[in-house]
DNA sequence: CATACGGCTTGATCCACATCAAAGCTGACA
DNA sequence: TGTCAGCTTTGATGTGGATCAAGCCGTATG
């Protein structure tokens, strides 16, 4: 199953109830019983956009599921310079087993709900319930191929292909939650900040926001307002972004 | 426990045979059962230094992980660029279960032996043996912090800083696989070229050793030759390469 | 022995992006 | 209504690393 699919059904599917990792993790292969454990184990948690979630280091004795909203994963060096290594979207999971400290700084970008476990339980969950970590690996098999694809961006891309990655990725998500086909003059609103982005895509926000200017001036992307974008070819965007394959997923 | 322990434990107990993937992925906690299950799919190839194990993009019908040697996983553009996106080192694993085509070109850097497992009976394997899957996912999880380690070293660090940052973390695995402590005075040979290493670091290859040559003429580091490097102090190197924390496990 | 070749170094020059600086826009709030 | 803060754009200038080019070293090859 890909991780487009994964997507839409989480956020989609009326069977499955309103928690992710219900969904993802065990929902549709799983006895009814050991629903109900994962049940019993979960809570939810709102933050306000803005908002940390964690600081890397802090104790974290949760796992988690963003159901809805968008978070970020950035690491910091002392002197202040940050590199986002990944973005959480709705069904999206952080945390691992067998540690106890958080990695990284998890940020709330938009308002978000999180459903929680506590580490403990779920761990115990999942010696008894192997379905949970061979959905996991799954799922983290996913993440790394995006973050390999990520180390391609950052490492080889140019500023206005990265900036091109960056809005066909998001698109790409975009068409995927509204379930349409990825055909032409697809329009969304862009979830992040200049600076997010340039966090994200290893650049400043002034170079940012020039690429972008420079895109919409070449009639690549059209703006409506600072961050609304129309794309109206597609395969032409895709062409700016230098990808080969599939483009990437998003993680 | 920590991706160090795991490889020097892997090449240096006695009691766990010859293959990784084994003592990685089962053995420390599996019944004998179970083992003789994985011995039996079990096979061996080897690579010679500059060989192509595969190709982005090929049918890949097995799993495996290596024994001995290195070997590389990369992406390219179709103008050429190309990034390393990781370094598979002796207990890494490679492939997936449930994708049957190969995401990256891996190619072996020096002599590598693998020991391979044909994908079918392997994933039956995990099916029925959830401590394999368990395994893995913690292996997985490994991969992706050191992916999202090098993704903030793609991202904001600048040459000297990224040649330092590699020079460190091939210090530390030598270390490791020698059972050194983490002292002064390391020595080592450099088991990639100067193009390898600017595929990995995303740089060019005049760039690396023009900063190689600048550690050099510090005193970072001193070179024997080429590619044998002996680091006078651990610690003036980690400043050099910016890290605050663990400075990164290799991928 | 001459020649070639792969890996490496070093120099000269160029340019993409960072940095520094100023100002525009929008919405919140007094 | 003013103003203030956060976000964004744009311009001027600087610079780190890419690019282009030449040559070195060690080793394989005829």
């Amino acid at each position: 199953m890909s991780k487009a699919s994964i997507i839409s059904d989480n956020l989609v599917s009326q069977e499955c109830g309103d928690c992710p990792i219900r969904h993802r993790a065990v929902c549709a292969r799983c006895e009814q019983d050991e629903l109900d454990r994962l049940e019993e184990i979960k809570y939810y948690r709102t933050f306000e956009a803005g908002q940390t979630v964690i600081w890397s280091g802090d104790r974290m004795d949760f796992v988690a599921s963003v159901v809805t909203g968008i978070a970020s994963l950035t690491q910091t060096m002392e002197d202040g310079r940050r590199q986002m290594v990944g973005l959480l979207l709705p069904s999206d999971f952080i945390g691992r087993p067998g540690r106890n400290t958080a990695a990284y700084d998890v940020t709330a970008i938009t308002d978000v709900v999180m459903c929680c476990f506590r580490k403990k339980p779920f761990e115990e969950m999942m010696l008894r319930t192997p379905r949970i970590s061979q959905r996991l690996l799954e799922m983290t098999l996913d993440e790394l191929d995006a973050a390999r694809e990520w180390m391609l961006l950052l490492g080889r891309k140019t500023a206005r292909e990265k900036i091109a990655s960056l809005i066909a990725i998001i698109a790409r998500r975009d068409a995927e939650l509204r379930l349409r086909s990825a055909g032409n003059d697809l329009t969304f609103e862009l979830p992040l900040t200049r600076e997010a982005m340039a966090d994200y895509l290893g650049l400043t926000l002034e170079t940012v926001s020039r690429q972008i200017s420079a895109l919409k001036r070449d009639g690549i992307i059209l703006l409506e307002g600072k961050r609304q974008v129309t794309i109206p070819d597609f395969d032409r965007l895709i062409e700016e972004a230098g990808d080969d394959a599939d483009g990437g997923l998003l993680s």
